[in-house]
DNA sequence: GCGATTTTGTTCTTGGTGAGAACTTAACGG
DNA sequence: CCGTTAAGTTCTCACCAAGAACAAAATCGC
């Protein structure tokens, strides 16, 4: 809704919203019920789908009839229309997946990468490799801040300040995105997940620290500087007083997170090290070792504590977790509930988030760069220029 | 932009475009600039104008005229047009007033009442006493949180859960909207105050404790219950271990705010008493007695402190205060500026958010309840009723 | 098996919307 | 006093969605 004002932009409007139902939609629609879900006459329908038809974007076949009246089509992406890539930058490897109208994703290629900014080049031949007149815009996913939507800080790759626009040259697809993980992460959980419909919501994704995103209709917040979401760097917990990497003193990540696992184990937090370590201890936790459990509970407890004290400020409806949070879930749910509750204002108490793990899971990141890619194709700017 | 179909919706989107440009304005805007503004032809405008005017909610009088080229009209308020009344509910007293499009504010009424629901009645006798056929809502300033909006909790008033409902009979104008005042006291900012044209930003209202919203795009923040913005019951500073009235441990609120200060001499704060002490030693630090002036130092320190733990998670691009804010930042201000980098990850401190006193004053609650139920009139819904 | 029913697609008319061009009006300036 | 400038007015035009009436294609009931 950039700006609407003339009937012809009505139109495109329209459009875009039927492309959105497509999209958006659980299974595929029909002509007479996307009707239905617009709120729009079967004239009009039928006008939109015959320009969409044309323009290459959506493909009407044939639908099963279920029960009586006259059959139906359904309203399909089409076979050449277009398609968006996202790309996921992990700690080591790399993924480049595929997605078209609808939301199906494709993977296209996995590599790995040697921790320089190089990986940029890695993608930027596998887009070229893969990409067909098809590709309209590519989303990247990073595991770290990107300062004004060009200065990436990833901790730990030991990238600085690295400028996105010196990786990025003109040979790229016409759109790239790129966008933090967690946030991608939380992203594909409203679209696609367990935050599907809510209004207010977080979700956080818990790696060797903490990241998250605050969801308003489905919308990720990306603050001022495109730095929004950096929840585990407030001193929610108090974080036994140490001082964190990111420069401040009682961050919530120092007690939340693989770090803080490593911690209790003796091991200094580096930049990525210990992983394997982190799924080890939670292993002989869940297999009852006593140091290990109390590493997990500790996690747990400061999980919850901090959630409650965010629910507070935020009022979500439902809280999502993604990477280790799913674990902690699955380990120690009552824990994490009960230090929520513990948290929370009293006369909230009665009506706490729901603490969800997240469904989209692993690809998260990559599914939500996805759909930040496609959400290109579903503006009425790209829309007006197609038809 | 509820849903925007057919070519009526067209019209009635564009005239509310207009109100909220002619109510949004710093200066009346003529008939061409705001053809300009809208980015809309001139016999469009007219079309518009034309029938606001006869709906008697603009009214149209002669420019001065400036320069060459023929001289244009000033789009006013309609005299007959429709206001909103708001309703600000302070500690033990009470203020209604009057808004009209453009933003014109007059004060109606003022009185004081004594601390239990009945202020609902005086009020309520008020707004009758003032009503004309002019009167569209009534929006209600409360000086707390408001449980999925009709249980309220305002624990200075000794209120625990007053239902709303119960105390709104029928014989009220047609739409009334309660909300916290702090939040409203942001949204006053947003729109007539320092947070004009913000995307991105926090306004907090520190009085006994401390509250506030986030505000995005110029809305203020609701959250999944309506009670979004309670940022004081975070423990962002430790709180000094103590238990806050709110049933949580280490608030932030117990570290900022006026009842932080009393607590400093000893004063266990209550519901609300003390103000008069808080206002003295404020006066005492300001004359450089040195007790009185570590207390405000502490306080100005905790208020930074979480301010930067708030900007890592939320990154606004600026913070306004109100109430005892204002003269912290007066007193204080490198305190707080200070404290604040010390809370802000490393890498953000290069830009830090600015932290700014808020314009609008002690009227905020007042300027923002009125605000909010105008919005009523701006509104396509209200507006195709009307026209 | 055949007609009634139900649901959907199609066609045509209609009211409404803003754009654009051409023209008119009303000020100023030299 | 006439040219310039800016704004209002009028008229045509392309376009859009709604609504009504009708046609098409399936199921259901007898």
């Amino acid at each position: 809704m950039p700006q609407m004002k003339t009937s012809a932009d009505l139109r495109v409007h329209n459009q875009t919203r039927l492309l959105r139902a497509v999209h958006d939609a659980d299974q595929p629609l029909t002509r007479a019920s996307a009707a239905r879900v617009l709120g729009i006459g079967r004239n009009t329908i039928a006008a939109l789908v015959g320009e969409l038809e044309t323009a290459g974007l959506l493909h009407e076949v044939p639908a099963a009839t279920t029960g009586r009246g006259r059959p139906t089509t359904l309203l399909l992406p089409h076979p050449r229309g277009p398609v968006a890539f996202a790309a996921d930058i992990r700690e080591d490897s790399w993924t480049l997946a595929q997605i078209e109208l609808g939301g199906r994703l494709t993977g296209l290629e996995t590599g790995e990468h040697d921790r320089t900014p190089a990986v940029f080049d890695d993608i930027r031949r596998a887009t070229r490799r893969h990409a067909t007149d098809r590709l309209v815009s590519l989303g990247i996913a990073l595991a770290g801040p990107i300062l004004d939507g060009r200065r990436l800080h990833i901790s730990h790759l030991g990238w600085d300040e690295v400028d996105l626009y010196e990786q990025i040259g003109d040979d790229w697809p016409p759109t790239v995105v790129v966008d933090n993980d967690a946030r991608l992460a939380g992203l594909a959980e409203a679209r696609r997940g367990a935050l599907r419909g809510a209004g207010t919501a977080l979700h956080f994704h818990i790696d060797f620290d903490i990241g998250g995103t605050l969801l308003l209709g489905g919308h990720t917040q990306r603050g001022a500087h495109n730095i929004a979401g950096e929840f585990g760097h407030m001193p929610l917990t108090g974080g036994s007083g140490l001082r964190c990497m990111c420069g401040v003193q009682g961050c919530w990540s120092l007690d939340v997170g693989t770090n803080a696992l490593l911690r209790r184990f003796g091991r200094e937090p580096g930049y990525g090290a210990g992983r394997q370590l982190g799924r080890e201890i939670l292993a002989r936790a869940e297999a009852g070792e006593a140091e290990a459990g109390r590493a997990v509970d500790d996690n747990a407890v400061a999980l919850g504590r901090g959630l409650g004290a965010l629910a507070n400020a935020l009022d979500p409806e439902a809280i999502t977790l993604s990477g280790l949070g799913v674990e902690l879930i699955r380990l120690r749910r009552d824990l994490i509930e009960h230090a929520c509750a513990e948290g929370l204002m009293e006369f909230r108490r009665a009506q706490p988030p729901r603490i969800l793990a997240g469904t989209v899971g692993e690809a998260g990141p990559l599914r939500g760069a996805a759909e930040t890619a496609f959400d290109a194709v579903l503006s009425a700017g790209w829309l007006r220029g197609r038809i």
